[in-house]
DNA sequence: TAAGCTGATGCAATCGTTTGCATGCCAATT
DNA sequence: AATTGGCATGCAAACGATTGCATCAGCTTA
């Protein structure tokens, strides 16, 4: 037999005192309303009977529902478990809880969630989805719904963003292949929709500028998604055009291990041949064979300050917006070695 | 200006109706109930304001939240992110939603997350975190929560089940070894508190007794864990104990991956002087060096299954409950080979 | 034509909390 | 001694939906 979950009246009854003031008991923010004995036997009788109290029925007094959505575009990419779970342990510090959907990189996969996750009354959301015009982030600015943007920002709005430093990222990857005798250097880049795609190729073409190495267009790309077989097919696209190259910067890591393969059909050895670094330092990175050089982006901070920004943001709505960029350390593997003499 | 959330009193007003008109129209278990012409003007006028219903009351009516709690032992390993997939997937084809939470391996963890999850009414749980005697499944089995398990089993409960045919995946590894000529084969197992741990190593057992190979427990040993330290430890015990071998079955991909390490600490090669054998088939283990020969499990499949019987239990309290076993396919690659001559 | 039925809709209580306001008490102030 | 003030608590109306029951109109049927 089911013991009847008990509720707050049941409490109350039993302390011979009003709901209301176990209500006020059970709350921290109000709480020292009531004097200390009373709230002492009531907190005490409350966990005795082993009293919960129903998020529901107080989040739709309240209209808090210490819930935040997430919303990942491909959970099977492997940046993203990690930084979920850095999400979900600083929401779950706090007494709060991730309900988690992965778009499947649809953008309309993404409004049916949107929409699922308001009805729900979540308090904020994380998104890791974002693009660099996101109607998605547009709406949730404008009704108000606190909303963190994680691993991608956007352009259109003043809305916090946890990222990566992507421009010393491609910095630290190209100075490192420039040291080991690169000159011709090709850019496999991702989606210029996304911000991780564009500022990614930004800060390749930015360097050129340096004059450290020259720019050459033809053996840059852009790939339409961070999958392996975009990758792939970028590599082969930049291969046709016959220009000759040594080094190969990835925007990502699935895009270098696409890149692997195409190498490797047509005969070309990584990094006897051609130096490859990616993106992320995806987990096994180091396993890879050749073990990829990439960059270490803090997976779990990324999640763990989107989460806490977000908290604050709900807490007060004029919190400042910010742009927090983390650096990533270049790891350097197998894939990354001195251009071939010639 | 946010326009405020439009309830459904809003809609009668305008509609001319009562409240509970609405309500009956909005849900399709009563929408019979009202005419077809005054149901389809609701439809109309509700869609028209943009009338969105509140799960949070009307949980708290029908005590349902068409939402599905998730609690997953670690999302860094990589066979738990695909199975997620898989359940977010099916649950939100039915208009639930899964909260997730990764207990990070505690024991405390998960009971903490079960008492916040049942406090927000969850209507069921998917528990990848099964242990053989599981004190938090009891729970849920006594207290009438629905609940299922994924990847993992229990003994102590009549419980759904979602798991993967572990018998068969170790036959399908010993036979490949057999074939190759591997005679004296050593076994990684899992936790042996947890089903994979132990199912996996009673097949391996049971598979001697049938003379196909002779079973040494000097070549036997459990790690704690499924990750790569506690396969690296492991693997070392065996290593320690110097009795000859030429194969080692993994009970998990992780463990082989620090079976690799440990061999190659002790300058054993593999696959030429010791070939492993994985399980699970994790992201990338083709590309992994050696690639993993491994049992490739149907993670996502496992994912839908879970959730689809899920939810047949919810609607129906006394479905029949089953344990589903999903036959593994092996998949061989380069890190098995005959064994080295001698 | 009265009784009975059926199908559509309204009524009001309910789910479990929260919270602005009212109340009542006691101590302090003038 | 009367007024003021403050503190602790009770009261009751929300929050937004659901649902058993009542009602009522319009029919059928005897």
């Amino acid at each position: 037999m089911a013991k009847r979950k008990i509720n707050i009246k049941d409490v109350a009854a039993r302390a011979e005192v009003h709901p209301s003031t176990v209500s006020r008991v059970m709350n921290p923010e109000t709480r020292s309303m009531v004097s200390q004995p009373v709230a002492e036997r009531i907190e005490r009788i409350a966990s005795d009977m082993g009293y919960a109290r129903s998020p529901l029925a107080s989040g739709l007094r309240t209209g808090k529902s210490f819930t935040i959505g997430v919303i990942i575009p491909d959970l099977s990419n492997p940046v993203f478990p990690p930084i979920v779970r850095g999400i979900e342990r600083a929401l779950s510090a706090e007494g709060y809880i991730a309900i988690l959907a992965d778009s499947e990189n649809s953008q309309k996969g993404e409004r049916a969630i949107l929409e699922s996750m308001k009805a729900r009354h979540v308090d904020g959301l994380i998104l890791a989805t974002a693009r660099i015009e996101d109607p998605l982030v547009n709406d949730c600015v404008e009704e108000q719904v606190p909303v963190v943007l994680v691993n991608r920002m956007t352009d259109t709005h003043d809305v916090t963003e946890i990222i990566n430093n992507d421009k010393l990222g491609i910095q630290l990857a190209v100075s490192h292949l420039i040291e080991l005798g690169h000159r011709e250097i090709a850019f496999l880049g991702g989606p210029p929709d996304t911000s991780t795609g564009r500022d990614r190729y930004q800060a390749f073409r930015n360097l050129a500028q340096d004059d450290r190495f020259e720019l050459n267009t033809d053996l840059c790309t852009a790939c339409s998604a961070f999958t392996e077989a975009s990758g792939h097919k970028g590599m082969l696209r930049i291969l046709d055009r016959k220009k000759p190259f040594t080094a190969v910067v990835a925007a990502n890591d699935l895009l270098a291990l696409g890149c692997y393969d195409a190498l490797q059909e047509r005969g070309l050895s990584c990094p006897d041949d051609v130096s490859v670094t990616g993106f992320n330092d995806m987990p096994f990175a180091d396993r890879l064979s050749p073990p990829l050089t990439s960059l270490h982006i803090q997976h779990d901070e990324l999640g763990v300050q989107a989460a806490n920004y977000l908290l604050a943001e709900i807490r007060d709505d004029d919190a400042p917006r910010r742009t927090i960029r983390l650096d990533p350390e270049l790891v350097i593997r197998g894939s990354t070695a001195p251009p071939p003499i010639t």
